[in-house]
DNA sequence: TTCAGCAATTTGCACTTGCAAATATTTTAT
DNA sequence: ATAAAATATTTGCAAGTGCAAATTGCTGAA
């Protein structure tokens, strides 16, 4: 086995990097990159009770819900009580968390636009698909919820 | 943007799935996943300066010094004094640790292997080469040397 | 109904992390 | 030679992290 073609190397690479060039417009926002992922999540995926969240985040569960508790004092998002089960809170976007995500996701846009630069229409699209079928691919230790194949 | 095509997100789901798959053979061993990385960074690289390894494993540099100083107290690598340059020791493998690194290896390859079974091995080699192409353009933040283009 | 068992989330605790400052050593300009 | 700037690494400190246990609330069988 080489380095070079060990997929959790090339994986894992890509990813400090896309933290490390992210990382300043967060820092600007008084953000990390763990509220970051949560950001982004509910902005695309609306409130979502913490066990979906975790999952949808790739945060571990107890970590997160100390990081929704600390986003929660900065008013970025609120939990909801939730309707029918007691045991369960939503967690929502608030107004000013759904005005820093806007402000920041056109950066990251451009930056991942900077990083593919030199990527094919065609590459990007493959390059999606494979990790997509990558992750299918690799085991979900969560059980539970199972539907999310190609979106 | 929508959440399933935004690369950072693809990627950071698969690395923490990569990450909780190999967990439960690294835990047999007593190691944790930045132990695992610098194993067979050294095993696949040989001996490197401390700095070398942090650009190498992507693990952040003064992280990374006490990750070896663990390391070193289990004995699975020695830190060699520089010969031309005292600030800078050489991190090497010993015995024990490449032992404890062949004895994992075969399962991590098993495991990526696992994680594969559904990919031609053409998009198998198009992953990696489109990992690798975005990882270049990437922006390197660590400042010196410079010269890895595919392998 | 009521209690044993499940489920969602939080929390105690010990350890890990990363920034920035400190340390130790080499280089460079004078 | 010598002191100032540069380089490699470690360390103080204030968070952040994750496992396992605790908490709180729901559910179903007797």
């Amino acid at each position: 086995m080489e380095l070079g073609t060990y997929l959790p190397y090339l994986v894992n690479r890509v990813g400090q990097r896309f933290i490390g060039d992210i990382t300043p417009a967060l820092n600007e926002a008084g953000l990390d990159i763990q509220s970051w992922r949560v950001l982004i999540a509910l902005y695309q995926r609306g409130g979502q009770p913490i066990g979906a969240l975790s999952d949808l985040t790739s945060i571990n569960f107890s970590t997160l819900s100390r990081v929704i508790g600390r986003m929660e004092k900065k008013k970025l998002v609120q939990r909801l009580q939730g309707a029918h089960d007691a045991r369960s809170y939503t967690i929502d976007l608030t107004d000013p968390g759904r005005d820093v995500t806007e402000m920041i996701l056109p950066r990251a846009a451009a930056l991942e636009a900077q990083a593919t630069g030199n990527f094919s229409a065609a590459e990007l699209s493959t390059l999606r698909q494979l990790l997509d079928k990558l992750y299918v691919g690799l085991s979900d230790k969560a059980a539970g919820e199972d539907d999310r194949l190609a979106s």
